[in-house]
DNA sequence: CGGAATCCTGTACGATACTG
DNA sequence: CAGTATCGTACAGGATTCCG
């Protein structure tokens, strides 16, 4: 149980992380990791584009994906709160799946990232190329 | 592969994205997954908290990691002009590693979902339990 | 010290088959 | 249609060892 009450420093906005709980890193670490994960995203940024969304169709949407990983990653983000899996006991069975608030917010958030491989996937392929030229170049 | 020119819907529900091509998309999600890898995360943050740094002190920066996946990781970071590598060539033999402008540009755009992970990590926990609780519970 | 090479294990993931 | 269960493989990644 999670009985324990995490300090909540009362939300100190400091601009600097001058000190960084060990835990509360680990702890987003787990998260950054789990959040991180290809299919992930890719389920993320689909949800976030078309909106409730039935599983079937969803596999449409990510190209590549197994119905397995399928139901898997589903299964974890909606474990984590990411989205919101909605049966209806009708036949044949119908299940729609849809972001939270919390998922819509995470998208928000790696937007920035997006952004940033949108912005600099040429420098890196550059840079990529740079190395393979040769790293011993003088 | 997967050339397949897929039916591009034209939505423009993102009026600044109004124009997505599949390949940067793809390229994009290729730079995500290697960038989103924990391990590079990691050294990133390590970099960029301590900037110029050595082979074994980063190693113990990161807790955890080994050798190998430093290493590798390290040589992937290199790659993608994330890092800068510079050999002293001396003896003890010294290797320092430093974040490229590059690098750090990556570790300021995720630091939206860092701090989203910090400002969430709460609720995740909540929902996890929640689903833990019994996922039939009405 | 920095790192490359080797070995070995856990597991992530895909394909298939079956159920409700 | 949505999902679970099983199996097989490929690869990530840890421990160890050797080389510059």
């Amino acid at each position: 149980m999670t009985g324990k009450n995490e300090t909540q420093s009362a939300s100190e906005d400091s601009p600097e992380w001058s000190e960084i709980d060990p835990q509360v890193s680990e702890l987003v670490n787990d998260i950054i990791g789990k959040v991180a994960d290809k299919w992930t995203l890719l389920i993320l940024e689909a949800l976030d584009e078309n909106g409730v969304t039935r599983f079937k169709q969803l596999g449409r949407f990510v190209p590549g994906i197994s119905q397995k990983m399928l139901t898997q990653t589903l299964r974890q983000m909606e474990c984590d709160g990411l989205v919101q899996r909605t049966i209806y006991a009708e036949v044949p069975p119908r299940v729609e799946y849809e972001l939270t608030p919390l998922g819509e917010s995470l998208g928000e958030a790696f937007c920035g990232v997006w952004k940033w491989a949108e912005q600099h996937h040429a420098e890196i392929e550059a840079a990529r190329q740079r190395f393979a030229a040769g790293r011993g170049r003088a």
